[in-house]
DNA sequence: ATGAAAGCGCTAACAA
DNA sequence: TTGTTAGCGCTTTCAT
């Protein structure tokens, strides 16, 4: 059913079918209503690829996924965020198109992206520490969103952040209040904006408290379970170990459970374990794990609210102002994180 | 810069050029190379929107995840799987279109996919017995491969599936031949084809070991931490405990391990736990958790695997044969799954 | 308030 | 081997 046979059996033309379908001013309400309860009853869908072709719009987002940014695909950080943004275009009409490419080609992903014009604009995922995407996506004019932040791009550009910093700043804050003075950092890889940022947060926090740095009780990294452990292997076997372990995930946190049980120590009454929880969604599946304790926020809202902040951008057109979100997670407090047992003693 | 250009500057007509481009074979030698390489000289990439609708050919593929599908997208077996698929499409110039939708408006989003045409095909994700999707893209006549299987559809389809029957039988067989006779199933739900496949090559094993079925040792759910936990620590209060866990999932595994060690039982000695893994790839990261042993299958592969089949099938048309393709899961044999102690003992 | 006509950028008969 | 001519299904001036 295409639109030229909905306007010969409607006795219109085409032009007014379509004008009434897509909700144009000048035509009257009840060719409008004759014309809508036609295309309901004959089942009728306006092709996609001719309403781009015409409109020159693509009516699609792109997500470009380097296939090796450590799967950034099977993280179920991006998994969930995905989810959300999903949401948000199929309710507005958008296709979601995910491009695998290869480290090497992201760039000419980009350009390719956008001379083919198969996408109005994408959605930047793991932004680093002078990630070179912006300034990329500025010069080729496809507008775009990035899902954190690249602190060190001095324009202007349109981001959805957790506050990172302030998340770690109170966890350490809180673990210190807790009467916690050895208080480590496992965290990811700090080549990663979000990572850098939540370093600053707790190396904020210590200094605010007057604690020491202490580099041996600060490693980066994979986000892994093994990292965890060994992390945590390492930090309990100083002459000075930690009591307390901040963690920028919830593997890296099993991990390091692993590393407390192994020693017969009791979680949350000889060693304090935090963690920054973005993945909880998916490892929890609807049962609170109830040996962590998490700051806790909505990867999934963050996908939506990406997402349409990216229509709305499109919309806008180029010249509109740069819009910028910063969402502030939650800390939940959990069992794990009662006062170490020889601090309430002493 | 369009064909149309393109051809005015090189002096030819934009069918030329097309031709030359597209790799006809009546294009003299001599004008493609010039085509070529004023096509690469004025960075020219056709137009794909206007392809497509010349064509007739949507040039992507489908992937349809209703939002609640347990998160399906959140699922990183999904997410690997995608990852494989990916660079397939990428490969052969094919987009890849995730649609999120709702539950309910699943059957009309393959129609709605269907009639606006915008993919040629689709990847039809976690098959249950008695899924509808087979028999309603047969009867849109929209191409699509399942990743699993539909064991109760008639028709003929196309899939790719790996062996879980028989990665289960073996598991069972494996761990009946080390001694165990108390081997319990913690499975995902039966609904789920994959899931029911276990069962049975579950059953099948203990049968042709003429072991008994206990009821008491199978239970099926959401794979998550806590039903292993909930699972193992049921199992292991029966009178006549279970001393072998074969699981479906690497997070009920880890939680049938935190049961077992609550009880102070030794992994791998006492109590032996094998699971089927398909997270492994993700949940290990790189690092072998030498807790768990697997049957390991790459899921990425199949996905590749799935997504060349779609092509193919779709290049060859409606007629052409249907295939299929079975992957044999590997099984990977560690530590906890030594024979239990008790068992060496009697 | 409605319609006629041109065109989006490409492909694909059909001619030459 | 190359070119001419129609479209693909829709939107969008420009008339009426």
């Amino acid at each position: 059913m295409t639109l030229k046979e909905l306007a010969q059996i409607l006795g219109l033309s085409p032009t007014t079918v379509s004008r009434a379908l897509n909700g144009y001013p000048e035509v009257s309400e009840s060719t409008r209503r004759r014309v809508a309860e036609a295309a309901t009853r004959h089942n009728y869908h306006p092709n996609v690829q001719a309403k781009r072709l015409a409109t020159g719009r693509a009516m699609a987002i792109g997500h470009v996924i380097p296939i090796s940014t450590q799967h950034e695909i099977v993280n179920p950080v991006f998994a969930d965020f995905i989810a959300g943004a999903g949401e948000v275009y199929a309710r507005a009409g958008y296709d979601m198109i995910i491009s695998i490419v290869a480290d090497d080609d992201e760039e000419q992903a980009y350009r390719t992206l956008r001379s083919k014009g198969n996408v109005d604009g994408v959605i930047v995922h793991g932004p680093k520490r002078g990630d070179p995407r912006p300034a990329l996506l500025d010069e080729l004019g496809l507008p775009y969103v990035v899902h954190g932040r690249v602190s060190d791009y001095a324009a202007p550009y349109a981001w959805v952040d957790v506050n990172n910093t302030r998340a770690f700043e109170r966890g350490t804050a809180f673990l210190s209040d807790l009467g916690h003075r050895r208080i480590a950092l496992v965290n990811g890889l700090e080549s990663m904006d979000f990572a850098a940022r939540r370093r600053e947060g707790y190396e904020a926090a210590l200094a605010a408290r007057g604690l020491a740095r202490d580099p041996a009780l600060m490693t980066a990294g994979e986000m892994t379970e093994a990292q965890g452990y060994d992390a945590a292997c390492a930090m309990l076997s100083l002459p000075d170990p930690a009591t307390a372990f901040l963690t920028s995930s919830l593997l890296s946190a099993m991990g390091v459970r692993r590393a407390i049980e192994e020693r017969g120590l009791a979680l949350g009454r000889d060693v304090s374990v935090l963690t920054h929880d973005d993945e909880l969604s998916y490892m929890k599946n609807g049962t609170e794990l109830p040996i962590f304790t998490a700051t806790r926020s909505s990867v999934r809202e963050a996908g939506r609210i990406c997402a349409q902040m990216l229509l709305d951008r499109i919309a806008a057109g180029p010249e509109a102002p740069i819009a910028t979100r910063l969402l502030e997670a939650v800390l939940v407090v959990g069992q794990s994180t009662a006062p170490a047992r020889h601090l309430i003693a002493s």
